[in-house]
Formats: C-alpha cells, structure tokens, sequence
DNA sequence: CTAATATAGTTCTAACTAGAACTATATGGA
DNA sequence: TCCATATAGTTCTAGTTAGAACTATATTAG
C-alpha cells in the first residue's frame, strides 16, 4: 500500500470531521451548550438513564473527562446523578426534567441545522460512505488489536 | 432527507476518526510528541518554513492554540520562529537542524505504523471513499454559507 | 471465606481547543 | 498624508482531552 494513496484520505477524514464539529457547533453554541455536552443530552434522550460507563462508550468521551462534562449539566439542571441500590460503583445519569424539555426542543431543531447539508448529497452516497468508514474504522481497530 | 440516513453517518464519522486519532497517537507518543506538535513537525518537514497563519490553514489548528503549540515545540528545539524582515506582522516558523532529524526519522516510521491498517482495504475503496468524503465536506462548506 | 483481580468513578496533570479581546503592522481610499 | 479597514499573532478564559494514579465496590478462584 503506498502512503501516497492513504495520507491524502487521512487529510480528508480529519478535514470532514472538523468541517462537521464546525458547522454542527454553530448551533450547539447558540443554546448555551458545548458539543460533549450536547452529546450527552442527545444520548440521555427518550431513554430511562444510564451509567457514565455506557454514556462513555456511546458517546467515546473517556470517564475522566465524562465526570467534568456531567458535573457541567449537574450544575445547569439538566441532568440527575443518582447511587445505583444493587451496584455500589455504578451510578445513573438521567435528564432532568428542564433537560428532558430542553431535548425536546434543541434535537428537531439541530436535525433541522443538518439538513441542508444531507440534501446535498444522494441517499446511494451516504449509504456508501457509512459502509466505506465502518470498514475502515474496523481496519483500526483490528491493526490495533495486533500492536498487543 | 430522512435523518435515519445520516445520523448514522454522522456517528460512523466521528468514531472512525476517534479511532484514526488513538492509533496513530499510539505511535506519535512513543516519540514524545503530541498528536498537534506532530501535525506541525509532519507538516514543516521538506519546507522552507512558513507563517502561522500557513501552518494553522494546513493543520486546521486555530491561531490562538497554534501559539502555544509552536511554543512548546521551540521549548523542545524542534523548531524556530523568526520574524519576517518584509512584513512585520508575519513569522517564519521552521524546523530546527534537531527537528530535521526528528522528521526524518520519525514520518517513515509514522507510515511503517499506519501500513497494516490500509494494507487491509483495496486501492478502489481508499479512493472512493476520498472522494465521498471530500463531497460531504464541500456540503457542510456550502451549508454554512448559506447560513450567512 | 478470603485473597487476588476486575470494574466504576473521581481526581490530577499537561496539553489542546475555540472564540473573543487585544496589540501591532499593512493596505487602500479620500 | 491620514483615516478606515484588514490581517498577523498573542493573550485570556472556560471547557475538553487522554492518561495515570487513586478509591471504592464486586467478583472470582482457591
């Protein structure tokens, strides 16, 4: 495989990915959230809850950063951390229901600040792109498995 | 377009790239640099310098955080900052005689690093998904000014 | 049942991040 | 020339980042 093929789509997946960060935290940043912090409010929607362990795992935050991030929306009443009764480590981080509001509000109306990015393009090349970066994201992974 | 279409793209991106960034730090912190110092080290190698402003255009890092990265990559005598005799305001950033070596040693191992990922995709899958890639940057380029 | 090990979270540190406010220098037009 | 505006970089702030060290609770093996 030569680098003159892979370093070009390097460039371009990192430049994609901040054009996205970019643009997405226009409107993130008009309602007074970071994009982790949204990110968090967008996965704690429509659910009953759950651990920083599993909100870390969907989210990719690290737990050390997630602790910073949740005491963020503590503080803004929007989200609840509440002591587990079965499991002494483990903890639920739940919407309030100021946060529960603020959902309801903020995701139609980010889905609505992406969607003339997505009317751009066919649905056959989102299709094709998604698969395309799984297969790579697997490839990672699997080159890291073999590092050990 | 249906936003069951491109959240998932939306996430693909951004854990694809998430895993891109933790293996190829893997590398550069065994070399004692950061993902950001290396981009700049990466980016000035086989140069005759350039200006902030350039470097920060190239690697996509703003100019408030691209001082202080330069800071520390001059702490470490990888490179230098001069000041340009024909324009006041600019400077030329390049890399040291320490930081040549640096780059010259540590970018072919960077690529030997990276080889098994894309050893595990076909050169026609690494181009179309350059190419798909590049399409949806240039969408959330022109969404955002539409926004203006 | 107890010791070893694994897991969940917090805390700490050094560095990066964007954005905004600021300083200094250049440039273009009246 | 002189003023308005644009550009280059630094500084400042609040927040995020990963990783490592740490505490506390669970689980598993002997």
């Amino acid at each position: 495989m030569l680098s003159t093929k892979f370093l070009p789509l390097l460039r371009e997946l990192s430049d994609t990915y901040r054009a996205f960060e970019t643009y997405s935290a226009i409107h993130i940043r008009s309602i007074g959230l970071t994009p982790p912090q949204f990110d968090i409010v967008a996965t704690l929607g429509n659910t009953q809850g759950m651990s920083p362990k599993e909100l870390g795992d969907k989210t990719l935050i690290t737990k050390g950063t997630l602790t910073g991030v949740v005491d963020r929306l503590i503080e803004k009443d929007l989200v609840s951390r509440t002591a587990s009764a079965s499991d002494g480590r483990c903890q639920t981080i739940k919407l309030t229901r100021q946060g529960d509001h603020l959902f309801a509000r903020i995701f139609p109306e980010h889905l609505a600040h992406l969607q003339p990015v997505f009317a751009q393009l066919k649905t056959a090349e989102i299709t094709a792109l998604t698969a395309h970066l799984c297969s790579l994201r697997a490839a990672f992974g699997k080159a890291r498995n073999t590092l050990e």
